[in-house]
Formats: C-alpha cells, structure tokens, sequence
DNA sequence: AGTTGGTTTAACCGGATGGTCAAAGATAAA
DNA sequence: TTTATCTTTGACCATCCGGTTAAACCAACT
C-alpha cells in the first residue's frame, strides 16, 4: 500500500539522514542504515538505487535546509540591525536543534565540490545582493559597506554563528576544561553575535549624520 | 641505509598527508598513498603498522601546525588591537597556504571527537586566557571583556579567519557566479577580519576614557 | 665469498561492503 | 479463489581493502 510504502520510505530516509550525518558517506555502511531502520538492506536498493542516490537525497534535503533558513531574513520588514538580532537569534536556535548538520555540509563540500556547485548553480547569489542592497541602500551606505565589503561582512556574519557548531568538538573540550558550559554559551551567543556584528559595522559609519 | 629509510618514511609521510587531507581518514586508500609514494603498499605496513596510526601521525602533526600558529600572538609585546591585526596577517596568509587544512581538521573532530579530546587534553586553555587577562587586563576592562564573554570574543575571532576555508568548495562558486575573486577575498580580509573585529569590541568601550 | 640485518616486493588472505536475484509475502482487483 | 502487482527477504556475488607473509634484494661487515 502507499501508506505503508510512505512509511518504509520514510524510516529509511530519516535512518540514513541520521547515520549519513553521523558517519559522512564515506564513513556510512548500507548494512547500518538498514538495521537502523530496521528492514532488509536489500530493501535500500530497492528505493535507493544505490548508496549515492541515497545520500544525494538526504544532502540534497539537508542543504536545502540549511540554507532556506537565511532567507526569511530578507522578508522581514526592519532595519538592518533588526535583522541581523532575529537572524542570529533564528539561526542559532536552529543549529542547537541539529548541532551536526554544519559539520555534515562543510565535510561533504569539501569531500564533493562537484555536488555544492551543481545545487548552488540555481541559486542566485546576485539576486540576494541586490535585494539586501535595494532594501537597504542609504544603512549600507551609512555604514560604508560597499558592493567590495558585502561578501566580507556577509562572511563574517555567517562565520559567528556556524563556526561554534563546525568546530564542536574542540569547543566542548575546551569549555569543560574551563569550567563553563558550552549550552550556557550557546544560549549567550544569540544576543552577543548580533552586537558584536552592529557595533563592528556602525564602527565605521561616515560621519554624516548621527 | 639510515639516509635511505628517512627518504622513504618520509616519501610516505608526505603522500599519506595529502592523501589524507584530501579524502580524510575514510576515504583514503592505503592503495593510494602507496601509489603517491612510488612503492609498495607492505611498505607502508612496515612503517606504520596499520592505517590508523599513519593518519595519527599525520594528523597530530597538522593539528600542532596549526594550532602553533596562535602561540606567537602571546609573544609579542604590543597593545591588543596590535595583536588581532598581527594575528589575521599571519594566520590567514597560513591558511592561504595550507587551505585544506581547517576542513581536515574540523572533519576528523567531527568524526572522531575522542582523538582531539586526547591531544587537547595537554594544552592548559586556562593558562592562556590568564596570560591573556594579564597582558591585556586594562584593554580587557576597558572593552568591557569579562571572563564570560572572552569566549565569545576569541571564538569570533577564529570563526573569522577560518570560517571561509572550511567553508571554500561554497564561497568559490559563489564568488564565481558574483564575478568576484576569491583570492582577492583572502587578501582584502586580513586587515577587514582585523578592522572588523577592533571595531566590533571597541564599540562597546567604557566611557571612562576617550 | 659468505653471513647478517635491515628494506622492499609480489602474492596472498579474510572479512567487509555495495549491490543483485529469485523466491516468498502481502494486497487488491477479477 | 485466482491472478497480477508491488513489497520484502535471505542468500549470494564480485570486488575492494587493510593487513600478512615469505622470499628477494641490498648494503655492510667478516
């Protein structure tokens, strides 16, 4: 039946979504993925063709996930320190929900360029540009970002709030040797990013008004 | 010969660190490195006796690469500021050199978080935020840098400089598609990163001074 | 030349792994 | 009940891969 076939398909996907995030697709054996599920491995192939499909389907999701969390940002109608304080907020508690998925996606970028560069190739980058310079012409301005800077501020941006989930490993350790708590900090960077981030782009706003 | 055998160990060194470093643990083939290296795959058997020590061996050594790059900062004797500009020269013209690596490393912590957590163990963090706190305790307090946001600083800091080459196979394509140059990027962020930061931990000064 | 000790190789091993296949099970229509 | 179609399974296959072994090679010393 399709509600059963519904069902199959989808415990299979979330189990390979799990151990594909978990293991990397090198690291990931189809024989995992199926216990996981708790089905045949034969079965895999049968709706995956073969363990590519099947980790191009959960990458697929994951990146689109991933990056459809930037563009509510730009349907918000506020300033653009505004935005900056709810993206940082929605991102973040984002990415405490799937700790693991920045890893997963920097991993396989760099594992399959290929791959990012076919999916991203639909996706406009220009467009955004121009949005986010239509929208916010005379704050850009203000704040002396130009056409040049906006890759480096956009970076930067998305630097602050990813890097502390990519490099986890390393925090945790470190922040357990220091007696604080990585979640406590975690929690603390929501707030502290977006002012790091506005007081480091009104630093340098031209003098002419205030 | 003693001359000999350095030769070869170090033949295998090497084509087992780019080997490594572009496949990762997983995706690496002793196969392949021993093809890299021009011999026979026993060969690296008898030098290394499994895969995972050879991928210890190199890793511990890129690990202490690049961490080593933040010691020097300690050293010198200039103002705080100084130092952050100091640091973005040199670390991002390191990783301008050695652009795999933070993707290396940040993938191997994600996959085996207990590996990191052994090397990590030695290096006291806590004594490098005292020599911090001490060097720079009236800048510290000046910029309202407490002992709970210092983290959050110093994370920011290295999520800058980092963030874009573990995150490369994306930033290409879309500098590509924006019909901007990466390395161009690279070179303009070292003073950016700097002027970036300063700004962002200045702007919340004390009033006391100015 | 013969012996010794370290180096290098070809050939091989066993288990893991992605993938296939034919048959059994289930389900709905006739 | 029979038939046809889709789903699920156990058994199997070919290949890959990390690792081993025994023999060849080679330099130094006697």
């Amino acid at each position: 039946m399709t509600e059963v076939e519904k069902q199959t398909e989808d415990r299979i996907f979330e189990s390979a979504t799990e151990v594909f995030i978990e293991k990397g697709m090198d690291g990931a054996r189809m024989q995992d993925i199926a216990n996981h599920a708790g089905i045949n491995k034969a079965l895999l192939h049968y709706y995956y063709r073969t363990k590519e499909r099947l980790f191009e389907a959960v990458f697929e999701k994951m990146a689109k996930l991933i990056f459809s969390r930037f563009a509510p940002v730009l349907d918000e109608n506020a300033s653009l320190e505004d935005k900056i304080r709810f993206f940082y907020r929605e991102h973040i508690s984002f990415l405490q929900k799937n700790p693991r998925l920045p890893a997963f996606i920097l991993n396989e970028i760099n594992r399959n360029p290929a791959r990012i560069r076919k999916l991203l190739w639909k996706f406009n980058i220009n467009e955004l540009w121009n949005t986010l310079e239509k929208q916010h012409h005379d704050e850009l301005i203000r704040y002396n970002i130009t056409r040049e800077t906006l890759p480096q501020v956009m970076t930067s941006i998305a630097a602050i709030s990813v890097f502390p989930f990519a490099a986890r490993g390393i925090m945790e350790v470190l922040f357990e040797k220091s007696g604080q708590d990585f979640n406590k900090y975690l929690e603390d960077r929501k707030e502290f990013a977006a002012g790091f981030v506005i007081r480091a782009i009104k630093g340098c706003e031209t003098g002419t008004n205030v």
